[in-house]
This record gives structure tokens, sequence and C-alpha cells, in this order.
DNA sequence: AACTAACACTTGTATATACAAATAAAAAAA
DNA sequence: TTTTTTTATTTGTATATACAAGTGTTAGTT
């Protein structure tokens, strides 16, 4: 019943229909927030097939990175994309669907070994082509020129 | 003891360690993701003393324009910002903090009016110059024309 | 008038996240 | 060696969000 994010199709001020004129500074905060919204949106409607929420997903990508060794839960948290606020309570969720397993490290018994098993690796496999689509999909609006200067203009304005 | 999200000073290779260059694509969807983290807990970080979250102060800016008028449910739900799954529980958190008042419509006693209170008016009001601040903040690094050409090429991206 | 559908909102469950406190093991200091 | 500190992880509580199901009210149909 409730609504989903604004996607694509408009301009930001039809989408909040604001009746004043915004500062240029106050539209791009928004176009930033509602771009990475849709992005989201789209990305776990990608893994919702899978059983995966995207940040389970981003584990199990960390995890095949490792190409057989084991991570700890430092590790893991670390490499998340974003934030992560319990890394612990993600794991537990693999665990139960038999993609990944988790050890007490027998050096270190503070620490934890994580692994991603051959189930885990075949639900990677499987997603592979369509995360790539996925990504490649934003981009096709824009020229090579016009991304790159995207991203440089966003790197900008990220550092100030 | 857990990591904030990654904010300024980085290029995106840098910050998720890659030694593989990324394309262009995926460079664009991770600078998103990180922009928005950065403006989010900026953003949060500035509610904290008055005990809102971003979501809290939302629906106040909503209640304040619309003059005195009551608000009922839907139209909060349509004017938020970004998503919003559970307008009720907002306004209850809200309510215990006497920033809004809420009463059955008697017309039509599916709806409910909700409108702000003085209190929450006086919250918006020392709130405000520290917003505009805030806002104005991001936007430091990059020149007019530059701000004008990002919020182009992000409204082209995200109409794909 | 009784039945059905649509509407407006609420509630329940699950995941994600922030923050703080708790636990357990290892390392460092006394 | 005992005590203290640091490290690695876990647990608890609160908010945000997605989604589905439930409740009460009004409108529409027969």
């Amino acid at each position: 019943m409730y609504q989903q994010i604004r996607t694509a199709g408009m301009k930001i001020e039809d989408e909040i229909k604001s009746t004043v004129p915004l500062a240029i500074s106050k539209k791009i905060i928004l176009n930033i927030l509602y771009t990475q919204n849709m992005q989201n949106e789209k990305f776990n409607e990608l893994m919702k097939p899978y059983d995966l929420s995207g940040e389970q997903y981003n584990v199990l990508r960390i995890l095949r990175g490792q190409k057989g060794n084991p991570a700890n839960m430092n590790l893991i948290q670390e490499r998340m994309i974003a934030k992560t606020s319990n890394t612990t309570r993600l794991v537990d969720k693999l665990l139960l669907k038999n993609l990944v397993t988790r050890n007490v490290c027998p050096e270190n018994r503070r620490k934890i070994e994580v692994l991603i098993t051959q189930k885990g690796l075949d639900v990677l496999s499987d997603l592979d082509p369509k995360v790539n689509e996925h990504e490649d999909n934003f981009s096709k609006n824009l020229t090579t020129p016009e991304l790159e200067l995207l991203n440089t203009l966003l790197e900008k304005y990220r550092n100030h």
C-alpha cells in the first residue's frame, strides 16, 4: 500500500511538488538522495528471488574475494561497501541458508573464521551477469565523457 | 565500535581497496552510494541534539508547510522526501514528544488530522539556520556552473 | 437493507542500521 | 602472577524501512 520511491522521469522540483524554486545546493542533495534510493531499490529487487538482502550479497562477494582464505568479522566489516552495524547478525543469516561456514579461529580464539560454501559460490555465479547488467543499465543515458565528468564532480562534491 | 561510513578524502578505488580498476558505471554507483551516506550521516548528527531522526524532522517540515491546516497520513506520506513505510509510527514518536497533535477527522472517521504544535514550530525555528548551513556546506567545493552541471547529469543519469 | 469493494490507517514480522553495553580471550602492565 | 587494558565479537535496544495482513469506515452495488 505504501508508496515506492520516486524514480525515473522527474525533476527534483516536480517530485517534491515545490512551489518555490529550490537552491541548487538543495536540489543536488535531493537528487543524490533519490538517485541512491532508486539504485538501491532496483538492486534489492534483483536479490529478492535469491532471498538475499543487498548486505548479505555484499558479504558473499567479500568472502568470494578471499579466494579460500577465511575472513574474520573485522575484515568483513572493513570491506563492506557502505556502513555496517552488525556483521555478526548478517553472517548469522548466511549461515542459516548454508551459504557460509563459521568457526572459531584456533590460533586466536577471539577471532571467527568465515568461509563461503560451494552453495554460496553457486548463487554468486548465478547472480554475476544480472548484477553486471544492473550496473551498466544506469549509465546508458550518458556518454562516456559525461560519465567521467559525473564521477569527477561527485568526488569533488563529496570531498568538501 | 563499528566503523562509520567512508566520507571525504578518497577516490572510490581507494575506499574499497580494489586492486583492479573499476568500470566507470560501477564507480558512479559507489560514488552515489557513498555521497548519500555521507550526507545522511551529517544530517542525522545535526538532528541528534534535538532527539529527532531525519524522518521525524521531515514530517515536522511537512506539517509546518501546511500553515495551520491539518495533514492526514496520506498527505504526509506523499510529501516525504524519500520513502516511507510507516507514517503511523513516525507520527507516534512525534506525539510522544508533544511536537504534534493527532485527532480523528470528524467528517471522515477513517482519516487522521495531524498538526504541528508550538513546541514543534520552535524546534524547527531553532534548526532552520543549522539545516541551511548543512545544505550549503556540501556545495562549497564546486563553482555554480559545476553545480548546475552535476545536477543536470544526475537527473539524466536517474532518468534512464 | 445487505453485501461487496475501496479507502485510510494500523499492526506484525523481518531486515538494516546506530549505539551502547556485555562477554571472552589475549596482551600488556604492575 | 595477578591485574588491567586492548581486541574481537556478541547482544540488547531503538529507529527506519519493506511488505503483508488486519481493522474500521465509507461508498457503491444488487
